[in-house]
DNA sequence: GCCGGTTTTGATAATAATTATCATTATAAT
DNA sequence: ATTATAATGATAATTATTATCAAAACCGGC
């Protein structure tokens, strides 16, 4: 992979950005920083880019996939009222063991050739909660 | 929502069958039932099913939805290699009770507005594993 | 059975996200 | 600087799905 300016602006916005952004959304940004941009390019690095493990992609089922510059070991929440993507941290490393173990148990798993998705629990964001109990 | 042929053989269709099939395979069977059915009646039936909870809809991350007759509590895995959808049933409630609980535990999670999603593990299948330990 | 209202159908156009193509340009190694 | 390779941007193509809408099917009452 070879070094590319418009390849270091994208991962720069995805990395500074904590709205998991849409191909789409990158792309905006994007040409506030170098107008000419193509939206073609932006599809590509951020495939390459995933690829390569230096972004994270989401997919939220809407049909439009997310990005996330945070590659440490964490999860996504999708919110079921308005889809929203909401981090979900685990509180430690005991307990994702403990998570590993009890899906291994849940479901007869015996080897290690199984990870859990990083898209783990659907329900309503605390946003859309707020709103329901002011109605 | 009212009786029609249609609808019924496509709930039939995805019902009989155990391969979790997309949107075209359920056309293609169809037709062999009813030649003359359209491809958005197919459409607009797997859509009306799954939102009525007669089917569930599997969204695999590779652009085409998957449908599943058994709506019975179950998880899907995706196959990192082929892309099939496995079924995985819990051993249990309780089993199923422990994984909510260790699944709250690790994210914190207090309240009920989260579900475990349909899709929960990535991981080579049986068939793919044996593939491989072959070559 | 026929009527009127409602729902569903099927053909097809439209949409929307993403990918492919390809000539041109930028980057890296010698 | 030269040259090989990789990346770019414009745009056409693809693909799954949805929208549109006139025609047909269905259903309850007469």
């Amino acid at each position: 992979m070879k070094y590319s300016r418009q390849r270091n602006i994208i991962l720069d916005i995805v990395r500074s950005s904590d709205a998991h952004p849409t191909a789409d959304t990158v792309y905006d940004l994007a040409r506030q920083e170098l107008p000419g941009i193509g939206i073609a390019t932006v599809y590509r690095n951020l495939n390459m880019l995933a690829e390569n493990g230096d972004i994270l992609r989401i997919n939220t089922g809407d049909g439009r996939d997310r990005f996330d510059g945070r590659t440490g070991e964490h999860y996504h929440m999708i919110c079921s009222r308005c889809g929203e993507v909401i981090d979900i941290y685990p509180t430690g490393d005991a307990a994702m063991e403990e998570l590993r173990r009890a899906v291994n148990l849940t479901f007869g798993i015996k080897d290690d050739n199984v990870q859990i998705n990083t898209t783990l629990l659907t329900g309503v964001c605390n946003r859309c909660l707020g709103k329901e109990k002011k109605n």
